[in-house]
DNA sequence: GTGAAAGCGCTAACAT
DNA sequence: ATGTTAGCGCTTTCAC
């Protein structure tokens, strides 16, 4: 129990009046090591406070038991459920995980990520907004044989392996709950339209629209933003669809904090949700489920997503001959009050204003 | 430009015509090599497309440029630009962070520190809740010789480095600010009382209310929590206080998710802030701008939190026999109008209900 | 089941 | 200004 900073494994070794490779096949549980000299080795371990130095190991074996974690932003709720996923499973299998550069731009990305194969890092997990450009990086980490997973992107026919939420049936079903109300003006306040996510969460909204037969209009189609300005972006979305087209009778708000910033607007305006305006969000984070009135929200299960890479990257660094893969998760609504009848109907019925 | 997976130094020695040695120097940046021989090295490096391992380069000089960052929960806007900022101070400095298990227990702790010094991370930094145990792991990684910090906890005559917000001072400008508009009754929802920030934040309040002549009530603090279940502990908090004392006429949310849930409870009640009731929060995190109404709310720099750790963790790496530092950063008070006159003083100028 | 030898890829200390 | 010699602390390979 003593301070182990400088005993080594010959120490151990001499400790224990047994070889090195004794002890090294004690400390990586090896079974060809019989009971009685395993008992001494590890009782030498425990008197001399040993602790394997893994950069030792990891030069001789060539095994850093090291991820990369490269990652857009922490002030998004998407990233912060994945990381925690992501650390949980690496965790779990012996892994570490190094930060990438959060805050850096697209420019310093191969700066960083070579800092990262100079560490080899055994695989390296890409969170970030998405988008085509990214994918050159991934290419790039790829070539060097360093097994790579992107989270909240995916594209058909990609040949790099990814794990997302199924965007376009997100924002199908957050669509068709408004719809299935009787909604026949629905706003959509989107994500960056930059990111692959909010593409496809228009494209779910666009096609759930028509399925119903009602034709899409760019004119009731704003561009929010996700991360800390979120809130910002869909007060000021909200603001102007109001004055666009006062005749909309239900929004579908990219994600729950756009949402949150446009009940803001909404209130201010006079308007209740969901008496004269629904609205339906996205994410489920926390702060649909206490906003006024609580959010109606499309649920991802984002721990899982970042627990699901970490695995993929696992497999990969075992075999790294195997193909890539893609994981594609479903989507759940999350009822909670936020959409009601459109005005005209509950008028029709005798309803409120 | 080529695949560099396997380029040693000793490859580029060969390629310059040089020995192992000069390669080591040009690619440390020494100064000792001449400017002809540097540059050979440098197109010997490119052609080959080297990458130094730093694994081997960690071992040989001991210093693995890496910081162990061990954090509570990434769903807490506080640890999030504490982490934000810490990274990006690393990185300037070309180190790299190790995330510590952001979710495990602290029964698990000791695990995990000791596998993040085999690792021989060169300095460890503590970003959770915060409570007397926590010391304990301080300790010991510091008799490990490994400098640590902490962050979001301190107390008076500690022997460890802190970077921390004077709670205290925050917790009494908040209460101050309702205080001057003339409240009487002013209630508190608390964080976590095991954490040391609510226990500072309740003391400025009590200190407050005592400068101002007036009694502290327990009967109108509740406690709360942080991280993703803030909302919905402001809001039952809220909900309870207006049984146990309808009279009270301000509250001061330990944080600014509390202070959401809270204004959700209240329009529920059907009392409007801050005509009924004036509400000041604290963090001043992203929902606090866009929510209705604003919210008043203390500002603390917790990015500046993270970047000022990593400085004193370098500094005590350069050299351990530096003293620990103690930071302790002041507030703001952020003014946006969820605060105003008691009612009743309203109600005497002819105003509202 | 255990040990000896050889290196992983680099830097430090001392040469020259 | 450059090269030589020794390691850093471990794992791997191959003996026995």
């Amino acid at each position: 129990m003593s301070v182990s900073k400088n005993v080594t494994i010959d120490q151990v070794a001499r400790e224990a009046g047994v070889s090195i490779q004794t002890v090294s096949r004690v400390i990586n549980n090896r079974y060809d090591v019989a009971a009685e000299t395993r008992q001494r080795v590890q009782d030498a371990v425990i008197r001399l406070g040993y602790q394997p130095n893994a950069i030792a190991r990891g030069l001789a074996s060539r095994r850093s038991r090291t991820l990369g974690l490269v990652t857009h932003d922490f002030n998004d709720h998407f990233f912060t459920q994945v990381v925690t996923g992501a650390e949980e499973e690496a965790h779990r299998n012996n892994y570490f995980c190094m930060l990438g550069s959060s805050t850096c731009s697209l420019d310093e990305m191969p700066k960083y990520l070579r800092l990262l194969t100079e560490r080899h890092v055994e695989g390296v997990l890409f969170a970030r907004e998405g988008g085509p450009d990214e994918l050159d990086q991934i290419n790039r980490i790829a070539q060097d044989g360093t097994p790579a997973v992107i989270v909240g992107f995916h594209r058909d026919g990609q040949t790099f392996s990814s794990v997302d939420i199924n965007n376009i049936d997100g924002g199908r079903r957050a669509t068709e709950c408004l719809l299935q109300y009787g909604h026949m003006r629905i706003a959509c306040i989107t994500g960056p339209l930059r990111t692959q996510s909010a593409q496809d969460r228009l494209s779910g909204y666009r096609l759930a629209l028509e399925s119903a037969g009602l034709s899409y209009d760019p004119e009731i189609v704003v561009e929010g933003s996700y991360g800390n300005s979120s809130f910002g972006s869909g007060y000021r979305g909200m603001k102007r669809l109001l004055e666009v087209d006062p005749s909309i009778t239900a929004v579908f708000a990219q994600n729950d904090r756009m949402g949150v910033g446009a009940l803001t607007a909404l209130q201010q305006a006079g308007l209740r949700v969901p008496e004269d305006l629904s609205m339906v969000g996205y994410d489920d984070s926390p702060e649909a489920e206490y906003s006024a009135p609580p959010l109606t929200t499309i649920r991802q299960d984002t721990v899982r997503v970042g627990a699901l890479a970490v695995q993929i990257l696992l497999r990969h660094i075992e075999d790294n001959s195997l193909p890539p893969e893609q994981i594609l998760l479903n989507t759940e609504l999350v009822w909670r009050g936020s959409v009601s009848l459109p005005r005209d109907q509950i008028a029709r019925k005798g309803g409120a204003t």
